[in-house]
DNA sequence: AAATATGTAAAATGATCGTTTTACATGCGC
DNA sequence: GCGCATGTAAAACGATCATTTTACATATTT
Protein backbone atom coordinates (compact mmCIF):
# COMPACT_ATOMS: atom_id res chain seq x y z
CA UNK A 1 0.00 0.00 0.00
CA UNK A 2 1.68 3.12 -1.25
CA UNK A 3 -0.34 5.30 1.39
CA UNK A 4 0.89 3.58 4.19
CA UNK A 5 4.20 4.86 3.40
CA UNK A 6 3.54 8.17 2.28
CA UNK A 7 1.40 8.50 5.54
CA UNK A 8 4.31 7.42 7.45
CA UNK A 9 7.17 9.71 5.93
CA UNK A 10 5.09 12.53 5.66
CA UNK A 11 4.00 11.98 9.50
CA UNK A 12 7.92 11.36 10.25
CA UNK A 13 8.74 14.77 8.40
CA UNK A 14 6.41 16.37 9.84
CA UNK A 15 7.01 15.21 13.59
CA UNK A 16 10.68 15.61 13.13
CA UNK A 17 10.46 19.48 12.13
CA UNK A 18 8.06 19.87 15.00
CA UNK A 19 10.09 18.08 17.55
CA UNK A 20 13.19 20.16 16.28
CA UNK A 21 11.52 24.01 16.19
CA UNK A 22 9.41 23.64 19.34
CA UNK A 23 10.74 20.87 21.52
CA UNK A 24 8.90 17.18 22.20
CA UNK A 25 6.44 17.73 25.01
CA UNK A 26 5.55 21.41 23.49
CA UNK A 27 4.37 19.97 20.43
CA UNK A 28 0.89 18.97 20.85
CA UNK A 29 -0.94 15.85 18.65
CA UNK A 30 -3.03 18.06 16.93
CA UNK A 31 -0.36 20.23 15.57
CA UNK A 32 1.01 16.63 14.29
CA UNK A 33 -1.98 15.74 12.35
CA UNK A 34 -2.86 18.70 10.67
CA UNK A 35 0.77 19.35 9.90
CA UNK A 36 0.78 15.77 8.34
CA UNK A 37 -2.66 16.04 7.17
CA UNK A 38 -4.21 13.23 8.80
CA UNK A 39 -6.65 12.62 11.39
CA UNK A 40 -5.58 11.74 14.89
CA UNK A 41 -7.22 8.36 14.37
CA UNK A 42 -5.06 7.23 11.21
CA UNK A 43 -2.03 8.70 13.05
CA UNK A 44 -2.71 6.37 16.07
CA UNK A 45 -3.17 3.10 13.74
CA UNK A 46 -0.02 4.46 12.13
CA UNK A 47 2.72 4.65 14.80
CA UNK A 48 0.47 3.82 18.23
CA UNK A 49 1.95 6.82 20.56
CA UNK A 50 3.63 9.48 21.20
CA UNK A 51 6.26 7.41 22.12
CA UNK A 52 6.56 5.36 19.39
CA UNK A 53 6.50 8.26 17.31
CA UNK A 54 9.35 9.90 18.79
CA UNK A 55 11.13 6.92 18.93
CA UNK A 56 10.52 6.42 15.05
CA UNK A 57 11.30 10.34 14.13
CA UNK A 58 14.95 9.80 15.92
CA UNK A 59 15.75 6.58 14.59
CA UNK A 60 14.84 7.60 11.33
CA UNK A 61 16.66 10.75 11.82
CA UNK A 62 19.85 8.61 12.89
CA UNK A 63 19.92 6.89 9.40
CA UNK A 64 19.89 10.30 7.89
CA UNK A 65 22.53 12.21 9.50
CA UNK A 66 24.81 9.41 9.41
CA UNK A 67 24.34 9.29 5.69
CA UNK A 68 25.34 12.89 5.63
CA UNK A 69 28.87 11.77 7.47
CA UNK A 70 30.27 9.43 4.86
CA UNK A 71 33.31 11.04 4.62
CA UNK A 72 37.15 9.77 4.83
CA UNK A 73 38.90 12.67 6.42
CA UNK A 74 38.11 15.07 9.47
CA UNK A 75 38.25 18.09 7.91
CA UNK A 76 35.31 16.90 5.66
CA UNK A 77 33.52 15.37 8.89
CA UNK A 78 33.30 19.17 9.69
CA UNK A 79 32.19 20.04 6.58
CA UNK A 80 29.14 17.68 6.91
CA UNK A 81 28.06 18.98 9.62
CA UNK A 82 28.33 22.78 8.66
CA UNK A 83 26.46 21.55 5.47
CA UNK A 84 24.03 19.93 8.15
CA UNK A 85 22.97 23.22 9.66
CA UNK A 86 23.03 24.85 6.79
CA UNK A 87 19.72 23.23 5.55
CA UNK A 88 18.64 21.78 8.68
CA UNK A 89 19.24 24.51 11.10
CA UNK A 90 21.25 24.66 14.09
CA UNK A 91 19.27 23.72 17.47
CA UNK A 92 22.01 21.33 18.92
CA UNK A 93 21.40 17.32 18.97
CA UNK A 94 18.05 16.29 19.36
CA UNK A 95 18.32 12.91 20.17
CA UNK A 96 20.26 14.56 23.58
CA UNK A 97 17.60 17.35 23.60
CA UNK A 98 14.53 14.72 23.44
CA UNK A 99 16.32 12.56 26.12
CA UNK A 100 16.76 15.78 28.37
CA UNK A 101 13.06 16.54 27.78
CA UNK A 102 11.89 13.32 28.97
CA UNK A 103 14.04 12.94 31.88
CA UNK A 104 15.81 9.75 30.62
CA UNK A 105 13.02 7.81 31.93
CA UNK A 106 11.44 6.83 28.37
CA UNK A 107 13.18 3.79 27.51
CA UNK A 108 13.11 4.34 23.85
CA UNK A 109 14.23 7.64 23.62
CA UNK A 110 17.32 6.41 25.69
CA UNK A 111 18.06 3.36 23.29
CA UNK A 112 17.91 5.59 20.20
CA UNK A 113 19.85 8.88 21.52
CA UNK A 114 22.74 5.49 23.11
CA UNK A 115 22.89 3.92 19.97
CA UNK A 116 23.20 6.87 17.64
CA UNK A 117 26.07 8.30 20.10
CA UNK A 118 27.43 5.24 19.63
CA UNK A 119 27.21 5.18 16.16
CA UNK A 120 28.77 8.28 15.79
CA UNK A 121 31.56 7.99 18.12
CA UNK A 122 32.63 5.03 15.68
CA UNK A 123 31.99 6.33 12.64
CA UNK A 124 34.51 9.04 13.77
CA UNK A 125 36.73 6.32 14.79
CA UNK A 126 36.92 4.93 11.68
CA UNK A 127 37.80 8.27 10.09
CA UNK A 128 40.14 9.14 12.88
CA UNK A 129 41.99 5.52 11.66
CA UNK A 130 41.94 6.37 8.20
CA UNK A 131 43.59 10.02 8.63
CA UNK A 132 47.05 8.57 10.90
CA UNK A 133 46.69 5.05 9.63
CA UNK A 134 45.96 3.34 12.95
CA UNK A 135 43.29 3.62 15.37
CA UNK A 136 43.52 5.84 18.64
CA UNK A 137 40.44 5.94 20.96
CA UNK A 138 41.67 9.05 22.82
CA UNK A 139 41.96 10.64 19.43
CA UNK A 140 38.67 9.35 18.40
CA UNK A 141 37.02 10.87 21.71
CA UNK A 142 38.23 13.93 21.41
CA UNK A 143 36.86 14.31 17.84
CA UNK A 144 33.99 13.85 18.96
CA UNK A 145 33.74 16.08 21.83
CA UNK A 146 34.52 18.96 19.30
CA UNK A 147 32.18 17.37 17.43
CA UNK A 148 29.65 17.25 20.08
CA UNK A 149 31.12 21.18 21.12
CA UNK A 150 30.32 22.61 17.98
CA UNK A 151 26.77 21.31 17.29
CA UNK A 152 26.11 23.14 20.64
CA UNK A 153 28.24 26.07 19.96
CA UNK A 154 26.97 26.81 16.80
CA UNK A 155 23.35 27.58 18.12
CA UNK A 156 24.83 30.28 19.78
CA UNK A 157 28.25 31.01 18.00
CA UNK A 158 26.92 30.64 14.56
CA UNK A 159 29.48 29.20 11.75
CA UNK A 160 32.60 30.63 13.57
CA UNK A 161 32.32 27.65 16.17
CA UNK A 162 32.74 24.93 13.48
CA UNK A 163 35.22 26.60 12.04
CA UNK A 164 36.94 26.61 14.85
CA UNK A 165 36.39 23.26 15.68
CA UNK A 166 37.78 22.00 12.11
CA UNK A 167 40.46 23.53 13.07
CA UNK A 168 41.45 22.25 16.85
CA UNK A 169 40.81 18.89 15.16
CA UNK A 170 42.90 19.77 12.34
CA UNK A 171 45.88 20.44 14.88
CA UNK A 172 45.16 17.34 17.20
CA UNK A 173 45.56 15.32 14.18
CA UNK A 174 48.67 16.62 12.67
CA UNK A 175 50.09 16.24 16.41
CA UNK A 176 49.23 12.48 16.23
CA UNK A 177 50.11 12.34 12.87
CA UNK A 178 53.89 13.59 13.98
CA UNK B 1 11.31 39.64 55.67
CA UNK B 2 13.38 37.07 55.95
CA UNK B 3 10.54 34.89 54.82
CA UNK B 4 10.61 36.27 51.54
CA UNK B 5 14.43 35.07 50.87
CA UNK B 6 13.79 31.61 52.33
CA UNK B 7 10.21 31.09 50.20
CA UNK B 8 11.88 32.77 46.81
CA UNK B 9 15.24 30.99 47.92
CA UNK B 10 14.12 27.25 48.21
CA UNK B 11 11.06 28.17 45.43
CA UNK B 12 14.48 29.12 42.92
CA UNK B 13 16.30 25.93 44.31
CA UNK B 14 13.52 23.14 44.06
CA UNK B 15 12.80 24.83 40.71
CA UNK B 16 16.26 24.52 39.36
CA UNK B 17 16.25 20.44 40.43
CA UNK B 18 12.88 19.62 38.61
CA UNK B 19 13.45 21.62 35.48
CA UNK B 20 16.85 19.61 35.31
CA UNK B 21 15.77 16.68 36.17
CA UNK B 22 12.46 16.72 34.23
CA UNK B 23 12.39 19.47 31.38
CA UNK B 24 11.08 23.10 31.49
CA UNK B 25 7.70 22.10 29.89
CA UNK B 26 7.31 18.84 31.86
CA UNK B 27 7.42 20.04 34.87
CA UNK B 28 4.05 21.12 36.59
CA UNK B 29 3.19 23.88 38.72
CA UNK B 30 1.99 21.83 41.04
CA UNK B 31 5.40 19.65 41.42
CA UNK B 32 6.71 22.87 41.72
CA UNK B 33 4.90 24.56 44.59
CA UNK B 34 4.38 21.15 46.92
CA UNK B 35 8.69 20.80 46.09
CA UNK B 36 8.80 23.64 47.82
CA UNK B 37 6.57 23.38 50.29
CA UNK B 38 4.22 25.91 49.14
CA UNK B 39 0.60 27.12 47.73
CA UNK B 40 0.46 28.30 44.53
CA UNK B 41 -0.84 31.71 45.65
CA UNK B 42 2.15 32.05 47.46
CA UNK B 43 4.15 30.97 44.03
CA UNK B 44 2.75 33.79 42.15
CA UNK B 45 2.58 36.49 44.44
CA UNK B 46 6.55 36.17 44.42
CA UNK B 47 7.29 35.10 40.99
CA UNK B 48 4.33 36.10 38.47
CA UNK B 49 5.10 33.42 36.36
CA UNK B 50 6.48 29.86 35.03
CA UNK B 51 8.15 31.96 32.35
CA UNK B 52 9.60 34.23 34.85
CA UNK B 53 10.36 31.25 36.80
CA UNK B 54 12.26 29.69 34.65
CA UNK B 55 14.21 33.13 33.86
CA UNK B 56 15.12 33.53 37.46
CA UNK B 57 16.15 30.06 37.59
CA UNK B 58 18.50 30.41 35.15
CA UNK B 59 20.33 33.76 35.98
CA UNK B 60 20.79 32.08 39.67
CA UNK B 61 22.32 29.16 38.05
CA UNK B 62 24.52 31.92 36.17
CA UNK B 63 26.04 33.21 38.84
CA UNK B 64 26.24 29.77 40.67
CA UNK B 65 28.33 28.09 37.86
CA UNK B 66 30.69 31.24 36.82
CA UNK B 67 31.71 31.36 40.84
CA UNK B 68 32.20 27.26 40.62
CA UNK B 69 34.62 28.56 37.17
CA UNK B 70 37.02 30.76 39.33
CA UNK B 71 40.52 29.26 37.69
CA UNK B 72 43.59 30.48 36.11
CA UNK B 73 44.48 27.30 34.08
CA UNK B 74 42.49 25.28 31.54
CA UNK B 75 43.48 22.07 33.45
CA UNK B 76 42.09 23.65 36.98
CA UNK B 77 38.75 25.10 34.28
CA UNK B 78 38.19 21.15 33.51
CA UNK B 79 38.57 20.27 37.04
CA UNK B 80 35.70 22.89 38.05
CA UNK B 81 33.50 21.16 35.42
CA UNK B 82 34.06 17.91 36.56
CA UNK B 83 33.40 18.64 40.32
CA UNK B 84 30.10 20.28 38.70
CA UNK B 85 29.37 16.95 36.97
CA UNK B 86 29.77 15.42 40.19
CA UNK B 87 27.73 17.08 42.68
CA UNK B 88 25.05 18.05 39.94
CA UNK B 89 24.95 15.69 37.47
CA UNK B 90 26.11 15.75 34.17
CA UNK B 91 22.11 16.14 31.51
CA UNK B 92 23.93 18.80 29.16
CA UNK B 93 23.61 22.47 29.45
CA UNK B 94 20.41 23.71 31.21
CA UNK B 95 20.64 27.22 29.45
CA UNK B 96 20.56 25.52 26.04
CA UNK B 97 18.26 22.39 26.94
CA UNK B 98 15.64 25.07 28.09
CA UNK B 99 16.03 27.26 25.18
CA UNK B 100 15.29 24.33 22.88
CA UNK B 101 12.36 23.28 24.75
CA UNK B 102 10.93 27.22 24.51
CA UNK B 103 11.71 27.17 20.62
CA UNK B 104 13.73 30.26 21.33
CA UNK B 105 10.76 32.45 21.30
CA UNK B 106 10.36 32.96 25.16
CA UNK B 107 12.79 36.18 25.22
CA UNK B 108 13.92 35.89 28.71
CA UNK B 109 15.23 32.32 28.22
CA UNK B 110 16.94 33.47 25.30
CA UNK B 111 18.25 36.67 26.74
CA UNK B 112 19.51 34.47 29.93
CA UNK B 113 21.30 32.03 27.87
CA UNK B 114 22.77 34.66 25.52
CA UNK B 115 24.32 36.35 28.72
CA UNK B 116 25.48 32.89 30.26
CA UNK B 117 27.32 31.91 27.08
CA UNK B 118 28.87 35.10 26.76
CA UNK B 119 30.10 34.84 29.96
CA UNK B 120 31.36 31.80 29.68
CA UNK B 121 33.08 32.35 26.73
CA UNK B 122 34.94 35.47 27.71
CA UNK B 123 36.05 33.55 31.30
CA UNK B 124 37.67 31.51 28.79
CA UNK B 125 39.45 34.01 27.24
CA UNK B 126 41.09 35.84 30.48
CA UNK B 127 41.72 32.09 31.19
CA UNK B 128 43.25 31.47 27.85
CA UNK B 129 45.35 34.77 28.29
CA UNK B 130 46.71 34.11 31.90
CA UNK B 131 47.75 30.47 30.43
CA UNK B 132 49.93 31.75 27.13
CA UNK B 133 50.54 35.49 28.37
CA UNK B 134 48.34 36.95 25.57
CA UNK B 135 44.76 37.29 24.12
CA UNK B 136 44.35 34.58 21.55
CA UNK B 137 40.56 34.38 20.17
CA UNK B 138 40.56 31.28 18.09
CA UNK B 139 42.56 29.43 20.91
CA UNK B 140 39.68 30.69 23.32
CA UNK B 141 36.68 29.47 20.69
CA UNK B 142 38.42 26.04 20.79
CA UNK B 143 38.71 25.58 24.27
CA UNK B 144 34.89 26.92 24.70
CA UNK B 145 33.87 24.15 21.87
CA UNK B 146 36.09 21.42 23.88
CA UNK B 147 34.13 23.09 27.24
CA UNK B 148 30.98 22.51 25.31
CA UNK B 149 31.45 19.38 23.88
CA UNK B 150 32.87 17.79 27.12
CA UNK B 151 29.71 19.03 28.91
CA UNK B 152 27.17 17.71 26.75
CA UNK B 153 29.29 14.18 25.97
CA UNK B 154 29.69 13.36 29.82
CA UNK B 155 26.25 12.50 29.48
CA UNK B 156 26.69 9.76 27.58
CA UNK B 157 30.20 9.23 27.75
CA UNK B 158 30.73 9.70 31.78
CA UNK B 159 34.14 10.63 32.93
CA UNK B 160 36.12 9.76 29.90
CA UNK B 161 34.86 12.61 28.10
CA UNK B 162 35.74 15.24 30.19
CA UNK B 163 39.09 13.69 30.46
CA UNK B 164 39.72 13.60 26.72
CA UNK B 165 38.86 17.15 26.64
CA UNK B 166 41.07 18.13 29.44
CA UNK B 167 43.96 16.71 27.75
CA UNK B 168 43.16 17.60 23.89
CA UNK B 169 42.91 21.80 25.46
CA UNK B 170 46.29 20.81 26.85
CA UNK B 171 47.57 20.02 23.62
CA UNK B 172 46.31 23.00 21.89
CA UNK B 173 47.45 25.40 24.81
CA UNK B 174 50.89 24.05 24.31
CA UNK B 175 50.60 24.34 21.01
CA UNK B 176 49.35 27.91 21.46
CA UNK B 177 52.75 28.54 23.85
CA UNK B 178 55.47 27.06 21.05
C1' DA C 1 -7.11 46.60 69.43
C1' DA C 2 -7.23 47.59 64.60
C1' DA C 3 -4.92 47.27 60.32
C1' DT C 4 -1.70 45.37 57.30
C1' DA C 5 1.11 41.85 55.39
C1' DT C 6 1.81 37.24 54.35
C1' DG C 7 0.85 32.82 54.40
C1' DT C 8 -2.31 28.21 53.48
C1' DA C 9 -5.93 25.27 51.53
C1' DA C 10 -8.86 24.45 47.98
C1' DA C 11 -11.87 25.41 44.35
C1' DA C 12 -12.61 27.39 39.90
C1' DT C 13 -10.95 29.06 35.36
C1' DG C 14 -10.79 27.83 30.52
C1' DA C 15 -7.47 25.72 27.70
C1' DT C 16 -4.98 21.88 26.15
C1' DC C 17 -2.99 17.30 26.92
C1' DG C 18 -2.70 12.25 24.72
C1' DT C 19 -5.82 8.90 23.39
C1' DT C 20 -10.16 6.48 22.11
C1' DT C 21 -14.50 6.24 20.01
C1' DT C 22 -18.47 6.99 17.08
C1' DA C 23 -20.20 7.71 12.65
C1' DC C 24 -19.39 7.86 7.94
C1' DA C 25 -17.05 7.78 3.22
C1' DT C 26 -14.23 5.58 -0.33
C1' DG C 27 -11.79 2.22 -3.08
C1' DC C 28 -10.04 -2.40 -3.92
C1' DG C 29 -10.08 -7.68 -3.96
C1' DC C 30 -12.88 -11.63 -4.14
C1' DG D 1 -21.88 -6.41 -5.27
C1' DC D 2 -20.28 -7.69 -0.81
C1' DG D 3 -16.77 -7.25 2.62
C1' DC D 4 -12.74 -5.42 4.24
C1' DA D 5 -9.19 -2.20 4.75
C1' DT D 6 -8.18 2.50 5.19
C1' DG D 7 -9.17 6.93 5.41
C1' DT D 8 -11.74 11.52 7.47
C1' DA D 9 -14.29 14.47 10.74
C1' DA D 10 -15.58 15.30 15.13
C1' DA D 11 -16.90 14.34 19.64
C1' DA D 12 -15.76 12.47 24.01
C1' DC D 13 -12.42 10.86 27.50
C1' DG D 14 -10.39 11.99 31.98
C1' DA D 15 -6.22 14.15 33.17
C1' DT D 16 -3.45 17.98 33.59
C1' DC D 17 -1.97 22.63 32.20
C1' DA D 18 -0.90 27.68 34.11
C1' DT D 19 -3.27 30.96 36.54
C1' DT D 20 -6.77 33.32 39.50
C1' DT D 21 -9.91 33.53 43.16
C1' DT D 22 -12.36 32.72 47.46
C1' DA D 23 -12.16 32.02 52.22
C1' DC D 24 -9.51 31.87 56.17
C1' DA D 25 -5.46 31.87 59.59
C1' DT D 26 -1.54 34.09 61.78
C1' DA D 27 1.78 37.14 62.83
C1' DT D 28 3.73 41.99 63.00
C1' DT D 29 3.05 46.93 62.91
C1' DT D 30 0.90 50.93 64.32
Amino acid sequence: MSTDIDIRTRLLGTAEQLFDRHGFTATGMDRLTSGAGISSRTLYKHIGSKTRLVAAVLNERDRRFMRSLQVDSVDALFDALEGWFATEGARGCLFLRTWGETGGDVAEVTEAMARHKQRLLSRIGEIVAAEIGRHDDELAEQILILFEGATHATTYRGETAISAARRAAGLLIAGARA
